[in-house]
DNA sequence: CACAATTCAATTGCGCACAACTAAATGGCC
DNA sequence: GGCCATTTAGTTGTGCGCAATTGAATTGTG
C-alpha cells in the first residue's frame, strides 16, 4: 500500500504536519467547491454564476458604482471583473458606462431587468442556509471564524511577499 | 454610505437574509482565496501551484495510484486532472503510464525528483499554520466544521439536482 | 502650458473547475 | 465469438482568479 513512503520507526513531527496540512487543505478546498456547487445549481435558475451573483449582491445593496469600488468590495481586480461585467451586460442585467467626470472610470449600474432579478434572488439565501443544515447562529460563528482567518492570512501574505497589490 | 438603497421603514425579513447571504458568501469566498494566496506565495519556491500541491500530497502519502483513485481522493475529475498531471510530468515530478492489466487506466507515480520534493515540502505546513495565527486546536476545530459543512452541502446538492455525478 | 507620475480599465496568458462529449478498453451476456 | 453497457482518460468549451502589460485619462509639479 505504501511503496515509497515507508514510515521510519520514529516518525518526525514534520511528517505529521504534512498529514495535517493535507487535511486542512482538502477541507477548505472541498468546502469552497461544495458551496460553489450548491450555489451553481440554485443560481442556474437565475442565469447567474456564483461570482456573478456576488457582483449582483453588491449592486443590489450599493446601487451604481465604478468597477474600482466593485473590485474593492469583492477583492477582485479588473482582470476578473472586466469580462464578467461584459457578460452581465450581454445578459441585459447591467450597463457599463464611462464616467463623465472621470473618463478613466467605468460606472456599473443595474438595468431594470437586473434590479428586478433581486426579487427572484430573495429566495436563494433561505435555500442555501437550509442546504448547510446549520443554524443561523452557527453560520454567523463560522463566518466570523473565516473572516478572522482571512485577516490573518492577508497580513501574513504581505510579510511573505512585500510586493503585494490590492489596498 | 448608502447612496441608493434607502431602507424601508419595515424591512422584510428576506431583505436581511439577502444581506446575510452576501456576508457568508463573501467570507467563504474570501477565505478560500486568501488561503490560496498564501499557499501560492509559499509554493512558488517549490514550483507548484496549490492544486498541484494537493496532488503531490496524495501521492506522497499513498504512493502510485491511477487517475481514477486520485480523483476520488481529491474530488476532481479528469477534465481537471489530465492537464494538471501532464504539467507535473513535464516538470519531471511524476510519470504517467497506462496500466498493463487495464489499458483504460493510467497509473501516476512519482519520479525520484518528485519523491525528493517531499523533503522540501515538509516546511510548508508549519509556515501555513503560522500564517493563520491559529492554534492547532482551532485549526482542527475549523476543519471539522468545514467537513461537516461539505457533507451537508453535498447531500443537499443531490436533492437539488438528481443528475449528479461524483461517487 | 509641458512633462512625469499615478490611476483606472482592459487585455493577454496561464492554470484550475466543471459540463459535455469522444474514444478506447473491459466485462457481462447470449 | 459477437454484441452492448460500463468504465476510464482525454478533449473541448466556458468561466473564474490572478499576474503582467498596455493605453488612456488625470493629477502633480515646475
Amino acid at each position: 500500500m505504501t511503496p515509497t513512503s515507508t514510515p521510519l520507526s520514529a516518525p518526525a513531527p514534520s511528517e505529521n504536519w504534512l498529514r495535517l496540512d493535507r487535511q486542512i487543505c482538502f477541507s477548505l478546498h472541498a468546502a469552497s467547491r461544495a458551496f460553489n456547487g450548491v450555489y451553481r445549481v440554485i443560481l442556474k435558475e437565475l442565469g447567474l454564476t456564483y461570482p456573478q451573483y456576488l457582483v449582483m449582491l453588491v449592486l443590489w445593496e450599493q446601487g451604481e458604482l465604478p468597477v474600482k469600488k466593485l473590485g474593492e468590495h469583492l477583492r477582485l481586480d479588473s482582470g476578473t471583473l472586466s469580462p464578467l461585467l461584459k457578460r452581465l451586460e450581454t445578459a441585459g442585467l447591467v450597463i457599463r458606462e464611462r464616467s463623465a467626470r472621470d473618463e478613466r472610470s467605468v460606472e456599473i449600474r443595474l438595468t431594470e431587468e437586473g434590479a428586478a432579478l433581486r426579487e427572484r434572488a430573495l429566495q436563494v439565501p433561505r435555500r442555501i442556509v437550509s442546504a448547510t443544515g446549520f443554524e443561523l447562529e452557527e453560520i454567523s460563528e463560522l463566518r466570523e471564524r473565516l473572516d478572522q482567518l482571512t485577516g490573518a492570512l492577508d497580513a501574513a501574505a504581505l510579510e511573505e511577499e512585500p510586493g503585494a497589490r490590492q489596498g
